[in-house]
DNA sequence: GTATGTGAAACGCTTCACAGCA
DNA sequence: TGCTGTGAAGCGTTTCACATAC
């Protein structure tokens, strides 16, 4: 019993999962099918029995998935402790948005502190929070016990900014610089960007415009 | 000769390519190496030689890829023309961060129309652009010839805005939405969702430490 | 009857290893 | 000698189909 090991693909649709579970729990629902899972997340049946079978069998027959019972294994699984602390590294535009935006509390995380590098923004309060300077990192990640970061700051410190982070302790980077940090092995990476994604939607648009057939 | 049918996951990492290739020729790089181009993106040799392989050959054997005609190949492959309008959905924090941020810009994408359905931020001015009103849409999407938008609205009003934007002849949409959009299948959506990659690092963060080995 | 859980088949992607060319 | 281009092998993911349980 329990999750053994869960591959990649599937830790990826887990909090997708969450989320529609979530949802579907303030509009009341009790079960859901697979089925409805799937339509909930964007994606198939299968996929969702398949996944939710890696944390060991939670579903009934006939009946489907208890919603929030699921929930809270998922909660479980991708470790989310409620409040869980980041440290928000940039207060520039995208920053302060992300701050402000409500992200970091929908998924059950808590901004433990803001910092940035300019000393004209340091001081400042962002979203309840006076920007701290980037020397002040270690002690502040001493200080919440963060290990997670959101890096916000301009690419060409970014790189500078990760080994910074990394030496004072952090594991997990969410990086909206556009370029490929180099960490080391222990530290996990992920990156949003803007441009990459728009780019990657004006490909399949124009493949879609050479062969006018269905699109997935 | 040329690009039969693109893999999707060769798809997804030739925005990378591309903006690797930018770099390294802003920095005076004549030619990359596979295994150059593959540290500067974050991948492998082997990925970017078979990624590559699909556009033609293009390389030289003994010497590597020459980083402008590559790039321009790479923006043409990509349905890249320089300034593409984009039409942004929602002026909200987040909104006005990314009009603010450059990522647009970057990508070679121009903000041609920021839109909001609050009255009281319609008109104002931000990023340069004078705020229109949701019902000007389809005027906005046949003015602009835009035919991507990108969406910031409040979860509870992203399923609305989305049919409006397909109705008025969109069809590609990235999405900040938290919940899954449900569109005809001509058209593409992305979906960027800060809760759901935090929460996937927090997995790993997890899984990390329950087994201390190397991370990919 | 209805929907889960799961082997097995099918598929696509990654990695390997090396032939081919500059 | 060095690096690309590519068949072939290896691996992970998705899909299928159905036995199983409520």
């Amino acid at each position: 019993m329990g999750e053994a090991s869960i591959p990649d693909a599937t830790a990826a649709r887990l909090p997708r999962y969450l989320q529609a579970l979530r949802r579907a729990a303030q509009a009341g629902a009790i079960t859901l099918s697979s089925e409805q899972l799937a339509r909930a997340s964007g994606t198939t049946s299968a996929k969702v029995r398949k996944d939710l079978s890696c944390l060991g069998s939670h579903g009934t027959r006939g009946v489907g998935y208890p919603v929030t019972a699921l929930a809270d294994e998922l909660a479980r699984v991708l470790g989310l402790i409620e409040g869980r602390p980041v440290v928000l590294v940039g207060a520039g535009n995208l920053g302060r948005a992300l701050a402000a935006y409500g992200g970091f509390e929908r998924g059950g995380f808590r901004v433990a502190a803001v910092i940035d590098a300019d000393a004209q923004i340091v001081g400042r309060t962002i979203a309840g929070h006076r920007v701290r300077a980037a020397e002040d990192l270690p002690a502040v990640l001493m200080g919440t016990g963060a290990t997670l970061a959101v890096l916000t700051v301009p690419d060409a410190s970014a790189q500078a900014v990760a080994d910074t982070l990394v030496a004072a302790g952090v594991t997990a980077i969410l990086s909206f610089a556009s370029l490929y940090l180099d960490v080391p092995e222990h530290v996990r990476v992920r990156r949003v960007d803007l441009a990459t994604e728009l780019q990657l939607l004006s490909f399949y648009e124009q493949a879609d415009e050479d062969l006018p057939a269905a699109a997935g």
